[in-house]
DNA sequence: ACATTGACCTGGGAGC
DNA sequence: TGCTCCCAGGTCAATG
């Protein structure tokens, strides 16, 4: 569910209650997340002040003077401030609790989710070494975009999606910058023209700028660190909007598959 | 190296 | 009401 705004939103959400914040108990009621939660992270946490709460790609990551705690919140997955006890309900997996009795709660019902520890610099750990750029830093520009897309024989949209490219840009953001640049969803990658790689970029960065701004795209379930949702969805040009007119030409948005996921595009405003 | 597909899970909504 | 089927904001691993 969360992509890198909705990830953003839960990150900004959750720093000023844990940054500087010392952690006085983990409590873990199911460890069968993607990867199991690695073992006795209470004693690898406990005692421990987190430093600062960043984020990579659709990772969140709290630090500390002695390892870091990295977080993806999967399809499902969310993080809450609780600021008062509330009792666990089924799918709150892990519980980190504070010393000023603050409470970080993990929620996720798929299961999708990641609650993984290393000592190690974050960014050198096997799921993170390997990401491309961040979307909205400097080194994500139109020239990077269009020469890497030289040769690729995939759909622009799957390509944009492909965290090896560009992090961040999941199913909603690719169609709607997609939509924003007048690109078909379909095109291959390798017959993007340069004209096209510029409009792209700056669509995916103004896209998820704004959907931050918005504080993320709530659909269904989507909901910040405070159980707000997000409010992006009624800034959405296509997607979810399939057979209703497009904004900006009336004419019906399409619903294709792509890679098996849904992909969200009006014929007219965007040719191949 | 690149492209495609299946796999991991649960819950909600549509259709019968 | 209840059953079955399909769908969902992700991404890794296995297979050509």
């Amino acid at each position: 569910m969360p992509e890198l705004p909705e990830v953003e939103t839960t990150r900004s959400g959750i720093a000023p209650y844990i940054e500087n914040q010392q952690v006085k108990q983990v409590v873990i009621r199911d460890s069968r997340l993607r990867w199991p939660i690695t073992d006795n992270l209470d004693e690898k946490l406990c005692g421990k002040i987190i430093q600062s709460v960043s984020r990579r790609a659709k990772y969140l990551l709290l630090h500390t003077t002695e390892g870091t705690l990295f977080i993806h919140l999967g399809m499902s997955g969310r993080l809450r401030i609780l600021t008062a006890f509330q009792p666990a309900e089924k799918h709150d997996h892990v519980d980190i609790v504070f010393a000023n009795d603050i409470i970080l709660r993990f929620t996720d019902p798929r299961r999708f989710g990641a609650v993984l520890w290393t000592s190690e610099p974050p960014l050198q750990h096997p799921l993170l070494n390997h990401l491309g750029p961040e979307p909205l830093g400097e080194d994500f520009d139109a020239e990077y975009l269009f020469q890497r897309s030289r040769k690729r024989q995939v759909s622009i949209k799957t390509f944009i999606m492909n965290a090896e490219i560009v992090v961040g840009v999941g199913n909603i953001y690719a169609s709607e910058s997609l939509f924003l640049s007048a690109i078909h969803p379909q095109l291959i990658a390798a017959k993007l023209t340069k004209k096209q790689a510029e409009k792209l970029v700056a669509a995916i960065k103004l896209t998820l700028e704004k959907a931050i701004a918005a504080g993320g795209t709530t659909l269904r379930d989507f909901r910040d660190s405070e159980g707000k949702p997000g409010y992006f969805a009624q800034e959405l040009w296509v997607y979810a909007r399939q057979k209703q007119g497009c904004k900006q030409c009336g004419h019906p948005i399409e619903l294709i598959r792509q890679s098996q996921r849904a992909t969200y595009f009006c014929p007219y405003c965007q040719k191949i």
